[in-house]
RNA sequence: CGGGGAGUAGCGCAGCGGUAGCGCACCUGCUUUGGGAGCAGGAGGUCGCGGGUUCAAAUCCCGUCUCCCCGACCA
């Protein structure tokens, strides 16, 4: 007797299934304040382990850790024209505090370029101090008017960088250097998500900046995901805030700024990207938990065996549990494994332990191998590995199928239903994209015709077009 | 903000004048345990809120609040 599925099918109602999947998976709830989110303890181990991974990559550019308050002052936004115009529709205000109405509201940060900003006006004096480069982890508030957790919530937890530089090639140079270093290494090699590196055009471009490069992912449904942005400021917020400095023959000089983020929707992304009729499916390398051992019944030294085998694994350096709850049924607890994405489930009974073996079974395939004790802990290694290079391969192997080179506009509104659409930038143009738009459609980056690096002219560009979230 | 729906147990819903219900989840016990266990028992509700009509309101009327879906911005 066939059960109900546990999840609505993916390819029946998109939306509905990833809605099954975070509340299954027992990853987030929504907040008591419309848009906000309560992250569930295993979304947010899935949350430090992507943090602890850009945090080491972040280091690795030469940025520090550092906080600034989440407050600031109404003033600070309206500072910069354009960044106050495109934030003011989505900005929470504090209008009082201590019991008292305050003489100037204070606005909940949306994002921090104005208050670091106005600190690095202090910090920066002389050439010798750039350049300045500073990261910080905080939670960000844009009042959202419909919502879908992870993907768009009003308050939402992210990584911000913000760096002044001498010169504007060497900005130029550092907003790059955090794509590909940092954003797009971190996505293709522990997220397994392959993702397009390219330039905003003028009208997806971060309030404020000169130039917006992004990380953009394709999701199982075709459409596109914003996985991460690095912003070149130029001199703007330089300018605003007279961020000045000394150079070598003493004249006063502004700094060229970067910014740049990646947010909790990047574990949207995760679920969009990889996730099937069955749940979640992490890549090995991001799992907080990459093996689970499962008990399946303790008879005949069953229970010490699957003990030992978890101790083995661990020492092994393999981020392992073990499943021994005997009063919940087998079947039970496989779906619940299933539905949180564990790589790799190994389980250990008294029917297979006669014969020596275990049975290893791969949530990336769904492939079920009898193993022999003591080759466990290397094939665990083995799969572990192949597991992340699968994912990856059937996630780029998804977006070229769904991606379709066109020479016209018309061309691109039809393809772009159902994925990417590639045309070159001058077929498009602003008027293109006003007429994309109007069918939910958006110029997701600008990529070269070559595919070498980021584009740093209009010319020879390519479009891609599609949906996106 | 414009159009369309819905508020009843933790979740999903039925009931639409006459004792507050069903499925899942939860608790207890027994039997189970190799792919969401079965049986028995149990707990859980100002039916969004305020007013009105009525012998009697979850149900009818008025008001109000909230939420969801579809159209313009965003990590």
């Amino acid at each position: 007797m066939a059960k109900a599925p546990v999840l609505t099918p993916r390819g029946d109602d998109f939306p509905r299934w990833y809605q099954d999947v975070v509340a299954k998976a027992e990853l987030a709830d929504n907040g008591p304040v419309r848009g906000t989110m309560v992250i569930r303890p295993y979304a947010y181990a899935i949350w430090e382990r992507m943090q602890a991974e850009l945090d080491r990559r972040i280091k690795a550019t030469g940025a520090e850790n550092a906080y600034f308050p989440l407050f600031i002052p109404e003033s600070y936004l309206r500072r910069e024209a354009e960044h106050v115009e495109g934030f003011s529709p989505e900005l929470a205000v504090v209008t009082h505090g201590g019991g008292k109405e305050l003489e100037e509201p204070v606005v909940v940060r949306p994002t921090s370029e104005t208050v670091i900003n106005s600190y690095f006006a202090k910090w920066v004096q002389s050439y010798r101090d750039l350049p300045l480069l500073i990261n910080q982890w905080a939670n960000v508030v844009r009042w959202e008017l419909r919502p879908r957790l992870f993907l768009r919530t009003t308050e939402f937890l992210w990584q911000e960088g913000h760096t002044a530089h001498a010169t504007e090639a060497e900005a130029a140079a550092f907003a790059e250097r955090i794509l590909g270093e940092v954003y797009e290494d971190f996505m293709v090699e522990v997220l397994a998500i392959p993702v397009l590196t390219g330039r905003k055009t003028a009208r997806e471009r971060f309030a404020g900046a000169s130039n917006t490069l992004t990380c953009e992912a394709m999701m199982g449904d075709g459409k596109a995901l914003q996985m991460g942005t690095s912003h070149e400021l130029g001199q703007n917020f330089a300018r605003a805030f007279d961020i000045t400095f000394s150079d070598e023959t003493g004249s006063q000089e502004h700094v060229w700024q970067t910014s740049w983020g990646v947010s909790t929707r990047m574990v949207g992304g995760l679920i969009m990207c990889h996730g099937d009729d069955a749940g979640l499916r992490l890549p090995p390398a991001l799992a907080p938990t990459q093996v689970v051992v499962v008990l399946v019944r303790a008879e005949d030294g069953a229970g010490e065996a699957a003990a030992t085998l978890r101790d083995e694994l661990v020492a092994a350096g393999v981020r392992t549990s073990l499943d021994d709850r005997l009063g919940t049924s087998f079947g039970r607890r496989s779906v619940e494994w299933e539905l949180k994405g564990v790589p790799l489930r190994v389980e250990v009974g008294p029917r297979e332990l006669a014969d020596g073996v275990v049975t290893l079974v791969e949530r990336h395939r769904g492939t079920k191998t009898a193993v022999a004790l003591a080759e466990v802990v290397d094939r665990v290694g083995s799969s572990l590995i192949e597991g992340q290079r699968h994912l990856l391969a059937e996630a780029t192997r998804l977006r070229e199928e769904r991606t379709v080179e066109v020479a016209t506009l018309e061309e691109a509104l039809d393809a772009a239903s159902s994925g990417f659409a590639r045309l070159p930038w001058a077929v498009v143009g602003e008027e293109g994209e006003r007429r994309l738009a109007e069918r939910g459609l958006t110029v997701r980056c600008l990529v070269r015709a070559d595919g070498a690096g980021i584009a740093a002219t209009e010319e020879d560009l390519v479009a891609v077009v599609a949906r996106a979230y």
